[in-house]
This record gives structure tokens, C-alpha cells and sequence, in this order.
RNA sequence: GCGCCUAUAGCUCAGCGGAUAGAGCACCGGCCUCCGGAGCCGGGAGCGGGGGUUCAAUUCCCUCUAGGCGCACCA
């Protein structure tokens, strides 16, 4: 199934090439080859349904002024399309082409049919992919980094779906390394504590109120038993206990964001089942290592990163790279052929020594690509408020969706492009206010479905695309939203190459902005049956885009609001 | 000092090398005897500075300035 938009861009394309080659047979214009050229949708609409620059780009190799040449490529194709209604020559070389309205109808019989599948595409070939995101330390509760980065990557993992990609979902535990050990000694301090014994948190400890509640939970099941236990024993009975508690509660709290994994990976596996001593050893014989100051080093700076890195630190405990490093190994080992990770902006620095990593491996270190989400900003007050996990006053994910729901919280966070910073206004986001966009386009989807059940409790026949009279869709604002319907596949096939689901949220404001107008200025119910019948068929599509649309975003299509 | 990200309208942001740089919010003025006014219509101003590449630069390159974030035997 071709969509109306290849379709005709197809078709402008080889017009264009046929009216060049004609040319030059004629002796009219030397080329030996036609060059990389595009064909729009011009930002302006007085300048056409598509334009393209091929004869500016043509100039220099036919050594003929643009327009020139745009003249001559236009008198060869006039006529020759019955779908074209005209076509112009403007500013310095472009060919604006004008179609007339018979391209875009058949859009209406393409959603019909598909219906939740319109807009599927198919450049990844069913290609195997995994995005791993939000990985959030399992030591505490998910911060506002991690619900940017779960929105983003849900939804970068759907809109890869509707690509066409065979998409994985992972959640990587780091349930081991260092701050586990704190995490322990923190545990074990707030038991002591509480039992009224002397005892102090470590220095990079974990200080929250989490870790006291914790600790009142186990005395209140285990009573003070772990006060004449060997240290190393409790302490490994509490690290167990909190991190299945707090494991437990990500996972719940991210289905209330509607994120669900596939796959929850846990690094302490990489330690026990001995891979990530196989890729140390591996990197060993390759004679990528040495030895300094009792420390294992891997000689990162040969493969691009500043500075090498410590693999097996002076005490004999692998580093979190190290376990990383073991990691992207097995993800690729597993088949994946492309690997999408979602950092946040502190993590960039180890962009550059996982990519060598993988390179000093043997691996193609472009199968790993990564999304560097930056910093969310939080305002309270119109002040900048500080997030911190470790206060214990930080906003959580939880609080976050309790607070302004999950479908405005995912449709902010995907408003932005990931390497800008987001100001995350607490206040705006808390108050249920009309300014959330979220409400603008689901307000839009209410609009149509109380329309459609207005119309069925009047007992009136929704016709089909195809028995419809779409011909008598001529409004302006009718044709503005088919075209908008049209355009649709090829916004998703830009976003899932560009891995950038921003642009649906954009996509389905600009949506529900024609929706809006044409709503306003075209009546859906009236006594002229035929035209009512168009009119249900389109709105009716639009429905069903705006759902398509927020689907992929994780966002709810509400009948009633 | 080195690296990554950012700099576009009063504010928050789009802009896929091209034509007169766009939205939303805010501000002002209009629009319901009629399908949901959470809506629609109209109204102003702007690419941080300097070089370069190009027929064409907000877009690519260099440089400067400003802000954020990194630069651990933390993760």
C-alpha cells in the first residue's frame, strides 16, 4: 500500500526527470547527471502543495541562470499530469507545483481501512532494536530526569514500532558497584538509629526519608534481631529487602506513566554469571590493558575517549564502566543490531569510552547510538527549585503523575527536543490549566466523538470512505485537513529516523489546530446528506489520527472530557 | 584548561541549506437563536557578536561571548 504522499512525490519526481531528460535530448540544457535535489511542502501555501529546487541546483553543471532552466522543465511537464492544477516559477529558481484535489481524497479510504495502522511505514525492515532508558538507581525513587527520559524513550520505542523496527524495552539495574555498598551502610546506620544505638551515614550515603521508613518496616517484621549480626550478613538481608521494595515501586510507578519493559536487566547478573570477567579478559589479551597503581586500566584514549579508564579498581571491585562495558557486549551479542541508550546530560562524558569500548571489542561502535537527554529544571514559584534525590524533597515520577496525570506529564516532556533543557514549570504543570497543550489536542478528540455520537442517537448512517461524496469537500479548511491527514506516514517515517518523537506532539497540535477551525467553520450535521456524509468520513479520520498519534506518545484519547 | 548541550518575538519553543523566519502563552479587539467557548477570527516585535563555505546560511565550518552539564579507583 502506497500513502498519497509517496505516492505523488513519486510521481512529481519522475515528471521533473522526465522533463530534464527530454530536454537535453532536445539539445536544450547539458547535464550528465541530475543531482540531489528535494521536493516540499513549502513552509508558505501561496507557494504551492510542494516545491523543489532542482533547477538552482542544476545551475552550476548546466551553466544556465535557475530560472532559466526551471522554464524549461516546466513547459515540458505541463499537461502531462492530470493531478496537477498548476505549476509556477518563483524567486530565484523554484518550481512551485499546485495539485488539485483528486491526489488527496483517496486518504480518507487509506485511514478507513488501516485504521490504528495508518502511519505504519516500514523502514526498519523488522530490523531488531533496543532502547534501554531510565535505568534509575534503584536506591531511591525516580527523579524528574527519569520521567523525561521514560516519556522520551516509550515513546521513541513506539514510534519505532510504527517504523517498522522489531523494538526491545529494557530497564538496566544497577543493583551492584559501589553505591550498593553505601546504600548498605546507609541502611544499616537508620537501623541502628532507630534502635537507638550511636551510628553515622557514610559520607556519600544515601540520607532520604525512604531509608529510615525502610529500616522501620524491617523492625517492625524483624524486630531489632540484626543488632548482634555480623555487619556484612544485615547489611545484605537490608540491601535485598530495599531494592525488591524499591524495584517494586519504579515498576508500578512507571505503568502508571504507561511504561512497561520487556526486559529488566540486572547488573549484579553480569557479575555472578562471569561475562563481566570474559569481556575484562577479553580486552586483556588484546593487550588493551595495564596495569598502574594496583589498578586494571583500559587503554581508552586509543579508541577516541579524553583519558583510559579503571576497569578493576585497587581493591579488587570492578567499576560501574567495567560492568558497562560487559553489558553493551551482551546487548549486542543478543542479536540487537541497533542499541539506543537514554542518558541524561551528566553522562555524556561516557559517551566517547563506551563507543571504544565496544570499537576495542570488535564491535561497530554506530550500532550504538545515544540520546543525551538534558537537564530538567524544575520552577516552584517562578524560582529555580533544585531537585535532589537525596533531600528527600525532590518531586518524584509518582508525584509527578499524581499531580498533573500522566498524559500531560508525557506529552510536556515530549514537547521538547531532548538536547534542550527543559524548564519544567511545577506550578503550571500542577494546576489543571487550560495552557497544557495535552488538553488542546485531546479537547479536539472529544469534539469529534461527541459529534459522531450525536449523529448515532439521531440514528443517521455514518456512510463509508467509499460511498461517500468526498468530492464535495472543497472548503478550504477541509482541504488543509486532508492534506495535514496526508502528511502523516511521512512525519513518522522524519521522527523515527531523526529518533525524535517531539515532532508527533507538534504533528497533533497542528492536527487539532485545523480541527478547530474547520470545525468552526463548517457545520457536520445538516440537512444536505451528502455533505454531512463527506464531512462525518473526514472528522471521523481525523479521529482516528489523533488517536494513532497520542498512542505512540503514551497519551490518552478521551471520548467525553 | 578540555569536552558535550544551548543561545530565534516580552516568556516557552519550532524551523528537515532555500522564497516575506513560524506556533503557543501573555497583551488588545471581535465571534455562540446552531454539532462541546477546554474553541475560533484579527492585531506587534526577533535569528548573541565576528569571520568563512555556498548561486543561497537561523540551518554547515571556525572563532568569540553568555548559560547549563561533565572531566573520580561515583554511578
Amino acid at each position: 500500500m502506497k500513502y498519497a504522499v509517496e505516492q505523488i512525490q513519486s510521481e512529481i519526481k519522475s515528471l521533473l526527470e522526465d522533463a530534464l531528460q527530454k530536454a537535453r535530448m532536445e539539445g536544450k540544457i547539458k547535464f550528465t547527471q541530475i543531482p540531489e535535489y528535494i521536493i516540499e511542502v513549502p513552509r508558505e501555501k501561496i507557494h504551492g502543495d510542494y516545491a523543489t529546487n532542482l533547477a538552482m541546483l542544476m545551475a552550476k553543471e548546466a551553466r544556465m541562470a535557475p530560472r532559466k532552466i526551471a522554464e524549461i522543465i516546466v513547459k515540458n511537464i505541463e499537461n502531462a499530469s492530470s493531478k496537477i492544477e498548476k505549476i509556477e516559477i518563483a524567486g530565484p529558481g523554484f518550481i512551485n507545483i499546485y495539485l488539485n484535489k483528486s491526489w488527496l481524497l483517496p486518504v480518507l479510504p487509506l485511514i478507513e481501512e488501516m485504521g490504528d495502522d495508518y502511519g505504519k511505514v516500514n523502514i526498519g525492515n523488522g530490523k531488531k532494536v533496543q532502547v534501554e532508558f531510565v535505568s534509575a538507581n534503584p536506591t531511591g525513587p525516580m527523579h524528574m530526569g527519569n520521567a523525561r527520559g521514560a516519556a522520551l524513550g516509550d515513546s521513541l520505542a513506539s514510534l519505532l514500532e510504527t517504523a517498522g523496527f522489531n523494538v526491545s524495552r529494557e530497564f538496566y539495574i544497577n543493583d551492584a558497584g559501589n553505591q550498593i555498598e553505601n546504600f548498605g551502610l546507609s541502611l544499616e546506620a537508620r537501623y541502628l538509629q532507630l534502635l537507638g544505638h550511636e551510628a553515622e551515614i557514610p559520607e556519600n550515603g544515601y540520607h532520604g526519608e525512604d531509608i529510615i521508613e525502610h529500616m522501620k518496616e524491617i523492625i517492625k517484621t524483624e524486630g531489632d534481631r540484626f543488632l548482634h549480626e555480623d555487619s556484612q550478613k544485615r547489611r545484605e538481608f537490608f540491601v535485598n529487602y530495599a531494592l525488591n521494595k524499591n524495584l517494586d515501586k519504579i515498576k508500578k510507578d512507571l505503568k502508571n506513566f504507561g511504561v512497561e519493559f520487556d526486559v529488566w536487566f540486572s547488573e549484579k547478573s553480569l557479575h555472578e554469571s562471569g561475562k563481566l570477567q570474559q569481556t575484562i579478559d577479553i580486552l586483556k589479551q588484546k593487550g588493551l590493558t595495564y596495569e598502574k597503581d594496583g589498578a586494571l586500566w583500559f587503554a581508552a584514549s586509543k579508541f577516541g575517549a579524553e583519558k583510559d579508564e579503571v576497569l578493576i579498581r585497587q581493591n579488587g571491585i570492578p567499576t560501574y564502566f567495567a560492568a558497562d562495558i560487559a553489558y553493551h557486549k551482551d546487548k549486542l551479542d543478543r542479536g540487537f543490531e541497533e542499541i539506543i541508550d537514554i542518558w541524561g546530560a551528566d553522562h555524556h562524558g561516557h559517551v566517547a569510552r563506551m563507543k571504544g569500548a565496544l570499537e576495542a571489542l570488535g564491535y561497530d561502535p554506530e550500532r550504538l547510538k545515544v540520546i543525551i537527554i538534558q537537564l530538567v529544571r524544575l520552577y516552584r514559584n517562578g524560582e529555580l527549585a533544585r531537585m535532589s534525590k537525596r533531600t528527600g524533597k525532590a518531586v518524584t515520577l509518582a508525584d509527578l503523575v499524581e499531580e498533573v496525570g500522566k498524559d500531560a506529564a508525557r506529552f510536556f516532556f515530549n514537547m521538547r527536543s531532548a538536547d534542550t533543557h527543559l524548564d519544567f514549570d511545577l506550578d503550571l504543570a500542577v494546576s489543571k490549566s487550560a495552557d497544557n497543550p495535552v488538553y488542546y489536542v485531546q479537547y479536539a478528540h472529544a469534539r469529534i466523538c461527541s459529534i459522531l455520537r450525536q449523529v448515532e442517537e439521531r440514528g443517521i448512517k455514518i456512510p463509508s470512505a467509499e460511498e461517500a461524496y468526498l468530492e464535495l469537500l472543497e472548503e478550504p479548511s477541509e482541504i488543509e485537513l486532508l492534506k495535514k491527514l496526508a502528511e502523516y506516514p511521512e512525519e513518522i517515517t522524519r521522527s523515527a529516523q531523526k529518533l525524535e518523537p517531539y515532532h508527533l506532539t507538534r504533528y497533533a497540535m497542528e492536527l487539532a489546530s485545523l480541527f478547530h477551525t474547520f470545525y468552526n467553520s463548517c457545520r457536520v450535521i445538516t440537512d444536505d446528506q451528502k455533505l454531512m456524509g463527506a464531512r462525518l468520513v473526514i472528522i471521523k479520520g481525523v479521529k482516528q489520527v489523533l488517536k494513532n498519534t497520542l498512542t505512540i506518545l503514551g497519551i490518552s484519547a478521551p471520548e467525553r472530557m
